[in-house]
DNA sequence: TAGATTGTTAATCGATTAACAATC
DNA sequence: TAGATTGTTAATCGATTAACAATC
């Protein structure tokens, strides 16, 4: 019988796990470990040794039996299974400061990100460059994807204008939208999206502040 | 027989959808609806009705059979839960373009969070203000969180600084970390952290952009 | 070879969904 | 009152952990 090997769905549990796993097995390599087990990974990351070969058999059998994992190997593996080992013409909207400040994030370029230009509406910011990516003006948005096969729009605007944005963006074909805008943007099908609400992230920082403490 | 009534612990999933459903019923106040039923409010947010009930009945019976939600009310109560009833002293450790735009950003400043000073190394940045806020140098941070009583540090220094500078906080009494370098921070008993890793986010996308489209 | 550690199945645990009596 | 919708219990689903044979 012939078997049709269809790719099971990976639970978006795991899938939030690798860009982790790939950071700490990138640290690892910086300080010169050549191979690491499930254990020890694990007490590094503080999950269950269990819970990562769980992970990692979803992709694939990276590991050896009695050895454990080679960690230059399984990182590339997980970087080419985020899709890492592709570069990706990307631009963002919205040139203030967190604008300035993912575009002057040193790591994106090095995972083969390419920052191809910015967009703002503020007449004083257009025509400025940082670091040498020229920013428009937000009227250009459409043609400069559609012309630039830009595959990642990244979203610094106000709130209000964030869905506006991403409907431009969508229209001339861009493939993802990394959404700083603190309301969630909607998108059509084949468009992923990541809605990054910041201020989420502190507001559950106050909460574990005051959580009771329930040692009855 | 008297009963000890014992907070029972609530799940970090319920925990991290509350300041979701906090920012959508602001929204909703903003747009003048005054009740809401959790099946609109689920439809509102792609949730359940069922798990929104389950949420907030975690924290006590919000609603009323029949009718709904006050929205103001319960955007209110969960506030409250989220710790947002209070203002907090905070600083700012690492004064470029991250954090300008964290200090930039007029949402916290509504929400009762008060930055009460900026740190860098950078000595052409120290002296400076941004929105009314001095920037210090970094070696008066231990002093400065002591003398003010600061509960909140922000991290947006590079991460082989970050520790440190988290250590630093830790020995003066800071109570939480909200931590933008992309290494996860150690903390200490008694002291919260929410590690951002911002480019965890852009992988997760990347991803979901390469994920094999499984309409088989 | 013996020891270590994987890949994988089974067991457990927890989170989500469904259902419905209570009640506004 | 009848209709709507909650709060809450039970059922289901999915994710994590435990266990262990396979094997390097």
């Amino acid at each position: 019988m012939l078997m049709q090997k269809v790719s099971v769905k990976v639970s978006m549990a795991v899938v939030r796990r690798l860009p982790k796993y790939y950071r700490y097995l990138g640290d690892l390599i910086q300080d010169g470990i050549t191979r690491i087990s499930s254990k020890e990974l694990g007490k590094l990351m503080g999950l269950t040794a269990s819970q990562i070969r769980q992970d990692l058999n979803c992709f694939g059998g990276f590991g050896q039996q009695g050895y454990g994992y080679n960690v230059e190997e399984l990182q590339k593996e997980i970087g080419r299974i985020l899709g890492l080992n592709q570069s990706y013409n990307s631009v963002i909207v919205g040139a203030g400061n967190l604008g300035q400040a993912i575009a002057n994030y040193e790591g994106f370029r090095r995972e083969g990100f390419v920052l191809n230009a910015m967009f703002d509406v503020n007449p004083r910011l257009v025509g400025n460059t940082i670091r040498d990516i020229k920013i428009y003006d937000i009227l250009d948005l459409g043609g400069y994807i559609k012309e630039n096969a830009i595959q990642i729009g990244i979203i610094c605007v106000p709130k209000e204008q964030s869905q506006s944005v991403a409907d431009t963006m969508m229209d001339n074909g861009i493939k993802a939208i990394w959404n700083f805008a603190p309301a969630d943007v909607q998108v059509r099908d084949n468009v992923v999206i990541e809605n990054v609400a910041i201020s989420e992230s502190l507001y559950t920082l106050t909460y574990l502040m005051n959580e009771p403490q329930l040692d009855v």
